[in-house]
DNA sequence: GTACCTATATTGTGATCACATGAGCAAGAG
DNA sequence: CTCTTGCTCATGTGATCACAATATAGGTAC
């Protein structure tokens, strides 16, 4: 029950790299995307059998995602899942994100290349559709695209992996979010001003645009969390 | 060879702590500290047979060094090895410490206990002890202490480990620093005024002191890093 | 001495087995 | 129906084996 539905999400066929990275490629797709709630338990042997694969590559790329913040080790010691967030940890990762995403627009700024920017358009505009149509999925995929297109442009390996591992963490709340706001509350988006940025050519017109648009997305987290009911008040049964 | 000596790094005896936790912890360590110097190539077997423990625990300690770029497998796609740094990674890193570790202090600042105060005080006097005897770990050790038990304080988890992850990337190159400009004309220590700031309940004075100790130590190493001799001019057998 | 080649040893990776521990569920007592 | 008690199953962890790929050592030809 909840068992993650990760078929497809291999990239099966021929290909040269580790099984434990394909394993972690999928996971941590899954997670970004949100398609693993918070709380949501994770077994090796289950992700193991789902995945076509032996139990090892798994405790590997698991190993890999707890060290991200990504998944967690209950206290007790035992049992596998996705993290809950608190606000304080939110307040740290709307900060952090807050840091590193703007700075790696200001970077990214001068590395702009046409093709990029029109990615970047095609992006947006996907962006639009889906949001307009109430697809969640949709428009969490074209903001990703969106946002890692400007960053694997920033050619800046460590901001971008920090990047990678914030939205790790924030992802399985993304849709929380959504569930609780619809599509429908997004915020003004900036996407259209960052893209005039890198057009001039103006690096800290594009930080502040990345900045204003981290904020707002990671405002409306923070509101949901602190007006969800308490995260599991003692739940009975679910039947 | 190069063997890296970890006896007695692994907490011995009784404990109920996890053995791949005990590894991390050994590695980690001995990374921050500098006693594994970049390039140097790491063996999962022969760590298992210092540590006395199977290849399995040290398998997962290293997957999670690896995640947060402590360590490296080669391009080859064999072979663990203590990543290089680059000039443009040096780069990285010291803005990305220059963002945490004062946004740390600052956090700390409000909530620095009269003891940790006096913890500090220690550190520092060891500091200046082991710097005037030109003793190199003594340095390390206690400047560890001081920066780290700051950032406990700021009761920032996220903030936290993304400090100890930049320490880890950047701990292999200050025994190389060390060894090129010696202990001597180490920057002035921001540490009293840091001390003073915390006394004063100054965060912003805090942040900046800590912002210019993390700056001066990172120019030290960007500098090490430029003017060193091409990183392994194809060199032949070292017998 | 130097360059090239072959054989051995060592590496990381994946699979499988064994084990202690805690979760989940069913049955029984109140 | 509620709470407790006991058992069964599933979980994470560690060890060991098997394997393909690579680096390294040793030898040979020049």
């Amino acid at each position: 029950m909840a068992a993650v539905n990760l078929e497809g999400a291999m990239g099966d066929g021929l290909s040269d790299a580790k099984v434990h990275d394909q394993v972690y490629d999928a996971l941590a797709d899954a997670l970004i995307k949100g398609q693993i709630p918070p709380l949501n338990p994770v077994s090796l042997r289950t992700l193991a059998a789902n995945l076509g694969v032996s139990p090892m590559p798994v405790r590997e790329a698991v190993r890999r995602l707890i060290a991200e913040n990504a998944l967690e080790l209950q206290a007790s010691n035992k049992r596998l899942r996705v993290p809950d967030l608190t606000e304080k940890r939110v307040l740290q990762l709307m900060k952090a994100r807050e840091w590193v995403e703007p700075e790696l627009a200001a970077l990214a700024t001068p590395l702009m290349t046409r093709d990029a920017i029109r990615r970047l358009r095609d992006d947006d505009t996907k962006l639009m559709k889906a949001l307009s149509s109430g697809d969640v999925g949709g428009y969490m995929q074209a903001n990703q695209d969106f946002h890692f297109c400007i960053y694997s442009c920033a050619d800046a390996d460590l901001f971008y992996d920090m990047a990678r591992t914030l939205w790790l963490q924030v992802g399985p709340f993304m849709r929380v979010v959504f569930g609780r706001l619809g599509t429908v509350q997004l915020p003004k988006d900036h996407h259209q001003d960052m893209i005039a940025a890198f057009e001039r050519g103006d690096a800290e017109a594009a930080r502040a645009s990345m900045q204003a648009d981290v904020r707002e997305g990671m405002a409306m987290m923070l509101d949901v969390i602190r007006t969800r009911a308490e995260p599991e008040p003692k739940r009975r049964r679910v039947r």
